[in-house]
This record gives structure tokens, C-alpha cells and sequence, in this order.
DNA sequence: TCAGAAGTGGAACTGCCGTTCCGTATCATA
DNA sequence: TATGATACGGAACGGCAGTTCCACTTCTGA
């Protein structure tokens, strides 16, 4: 979390009182939690609710719905990028791979709002694009080494891995609240058709996540 | 489609007229191709725009946006069912199957609203239902004929196959709007992990409707 | 302890979007 | 062609959810 500073001006030479910043501490998690059972429709009320604030609380450090929906997902990616430099001291790379790839999805599923903000918005909020641009790197990581020591086929990209395993937490979603078993099993038919062997050709080429970006801005047209 | 009976209630003895019933189709086309770009969260307005009537026009046939979103689904799923009797005539009964399930992500794509209300609803509409059961078993069949031939591993249900390439149209999704590289790329791939050689075990046990039907209720609480 | 700055709650406001309503236009029947 | 039933368009309505505002409370520093 990057809870040091607020969104509502601070006159200088004064600090932030300590109930105003416990109380953005509690809206942020509850806004998480509250994000993650509904989605994106969840409602600022209930959040200002399971924060025991009012709204107008939560309005005035989020001044607006999606500054706090970039907030919550700034403290996701936080976290994932945490799992993925974790995985990335694992000293076998296939092993390290699998580590990672196996907990993404279970992350995308308890973050539903996640993919959806994914799948919806254009661009990320500012403020989380360098933590966005590490992650990106330390996945990629992930994906070369696990192919240099031939744990996973070579034609495929980082990006290529990173979506098919969003959407295999898409798939268990539709199978309702938290599936583990689902999950688990389709991570591991995913991984048996990365392995080298004797896979079929795949069409097209490896895609990395500059690429991706591309993609997606020229959707947004 | 089922046109053939309108919602609003025309008093008996007599027939609708044929304004209103050509009125009505085109509302449905709309429907179909709004909710397709936007997803449920497509509005009513832009229907009857693009249908060139008026949004009374539009309310007067479906009185609920459910009710439209509905009728949409229904033709939909008329749709997938057609693809899924045309692979079965297929004699090679591993062609079949993939024939069909190359086709699926495609179908989940184009009709981004499916995925949506699949994940969201707890049940379809009644109207929709024997259409469903008969999918169901046109699925079911496409995938058992398939592991009778070897073409796929057994420790998989259909239901785990239709889950999985829900999946792969909601991740190509993400990278914008129509992406059929990236679809067949991930088909193959998912593909390539289903086939019965030397794969790696599964935890749980193969998915098949019924029991995704329970889970689904289950989530309902 | 006290003054004033900082923060709070929640009612009121606002805009969006599905739905209703009704004066008018179109179609079917004789 | 005339007549009334049927259907139409789109303005008006209503509810929901995000945002604003301000009288009131709580905290800080002296």
C-alpha cells in the first residue's frame, strides 16, 4: 500500500490527523474486500459501511469512484508483484514458473474487480505504472528462464501466459464464489500444453506485453 | 429465434400486425448486436437507435431490459446448438470435437453478454431452458465420443471443456476487441494440454453439467 | 483546559438510464 | 375509402447510486 500520501490536500507544515489517516486505512481495505465480492458495481455506501465511515469519509479521500477503485488496485498489484519476485529466488526456473502461474489465477478470482478494471479501462492509473512496469518485467523473467531451461515451450510469450491463466480464473468464476479444485485442475491442462514435446504449431507469434499494449490502445481506437 | 410469440399480449382472434412484428425483429437484431459490443451495460436508447424505433417501441415488446437481454440469449443459444448438431455429423469424433470447441471461444466473443450474464445470474430464462439441456447434451456427447477415440484425456467433463474455452474467449477479451490469432493460438495450446499422453494428474474429479449446475446454486446460497 | 483547525456523517443534490404514458400515425377490415 | 383497433415515438417520470455540502464533533498544540 502507498498510504503516505492522501488525496486531499494537506495544508503544508501540518500533518495528517491520525484518526483522518486510520480512517483512509479502513475505507481502503474495506473498498478492497467490497470490490472483490462484487466487482466493479460495488457501492461506495457499502464500502463507507464496512468502514464504519460515512460516505462523505470516503469521498473526501477518494474524491471520485475510480480514484478509489485505482487505489485498491494499486495495493493488488503491490502484492502480486511480490508473488512474483518470491517465485523469482526459487533457483529452478521450471519449478519457479509453475509456483507463480499456479497462484495467479487464485489471485485474479479474489479479485474479480481486477480483471474486469482489465478488461474494461484503457490505461492503468498513473500511479500505479511503474509498479505495473516491474511486474511486467518480472513476469517476463519468469517466462525466458522457465524456456531457456526448457520447462516450457518456446512459442509462446509472457503475455500469451499471462492471459491464459486470467482466464482461467474467468472460467472458474462462472462456476461460482471460490473453486481451488477447478482452478488447480485447469492450471495443470494449461501447463501440459506449455510443456515443449511434441506440441502443434501455434499460429501467429509469442506475444510480450508491449505488444499487448498496443492491442489494447488500438481497441481503444 | 423464436418469433413467433411477442410479449406484449395481443387480444385473441385477431394477429399481430406486420409492422409490429417486423418492429419487433429488428429490436431483436439491435439487441443482439448493442449487447455483443457493450455488454449488458448496453442501453436500451442505442437499441431502439439502432433499430430505428423509439424506446416505447422497444419496451412495449420486451417491458424489461431482462427481458430483452433474454430473448437475445435464447437466439443465441439457438445458434451455438445448430454449431454443436453440425460437428457431431462429423464421423471422426476427434475432428468433431475440435471443430466444435474452436468455435466456441469465437461464439463467447462475439457475444461478450453471454459470458456476462452466465457469470451473473444464478438461472437462465425459463424460455431458455430446453435449449439448454438439449446443448448440454450435444456437449456432453461431443466430448465422451472424443475420449472413446482417444482424441482426449478421460479425467476431464465437459463441463471442464466449456469452462476452459470460456475462458480463452474472456482472456482474448482482454486484449481487445477480436483477437483470432490469439484465440486459436490458445486453443491449440489448451488443446495440446487435453490430449491423453504422458499428462499430469488432476486433482477433483471431471466436471460434468449437473454438477456445475449445483455449484452455480449453490454460490445462489 | 481551551480555541480553532481538521475531519466527520449523512441528508440533499445530480445525472444517468430504465420504464411509463399518451397524443398521433399506421394498418386491417368492411 | 372509412373507421376503429393497433402500434408508434419520445417526452416525462422515477429510482438508484455517485458526489457535494455544511452543521457538528474530534483532535491538536499551546
Amino acid at each position: 500500500m502507498l498510504p503516505l500520501e492522501s488525496d486531499i490536500q494537506t495544508p503544508p507544515g501540518r500533518q495528517q490527523r491520525v484518526d483522518a489517516r486510520r480512517n483512509r486505512e479502513r475505507v481502503l481495505a474495506a473498498a478492497e474486500e467490497v470490490f472483490a465480492q462484487e466487482g466493479l458495481k460495488g457501492q461506495i455506501e457499502e464500502v463507507a459501511r464496512r468502514a464504519g465511515v460515512g460516505v462523505g469519509t470516503v469521498c473526501r479521500n477518494f474524491p471520485t469512484k475510480q480514484a478509489l477503485v485505482e487505489a485498491v488496485l494499486t495495493s493488488m498489484y503491490e502484492s502480486l508483484l511480490g508473488q512474483a519476485l518470491e517465485a523469482l529466488e526459487h533457483p529452478d526456473a521450471g519449478a519457479a514458473f509453475e509456483q507463480f502461474f499456479v497462484a495467479l489465477p487464485e489471485f485474479h478470482a479474489r479479485h474479480r474487480a481486477l480483471g474486469e478494471q482489465m478488461a474494461n479501462e484503457l490505461e492503468l492509473p498513473t500511479s500505479a505504472q511503474p509498479l505495473r512496469e516491474e511486474l511486467t518485467r518480472a513476469l517476463t523473467d519468469l517466462v525466458v528462464r522457465a524456456q531457456a531451461s526448457g520447462a516450457i515451450r518456446n512459442d509462446i510469450g509472457p503475455a500469451d501466459v499471462s492471459l491464459l491463466f486470467a482466464g482461467v480464473a474467468h472460467a472458474t468464476a462462472l462456476a461460482g464464489e471460490v473453486q481451488p479444485v477447478l482452478r488447480e485442475r485447469y492450471v495443470r491442462i494449461i501447463l501440459d500444453g506449455m510443456r515443449p514435446r511434441e506440441a502443434s504449431a501455434l499460429p501467429g507469434r509469442p506475444l510480450d506485453f508491449a505488444q499487448l499494449r498496443k492491442m489494447k490502445q488500438r481497441r481503444a481506437k
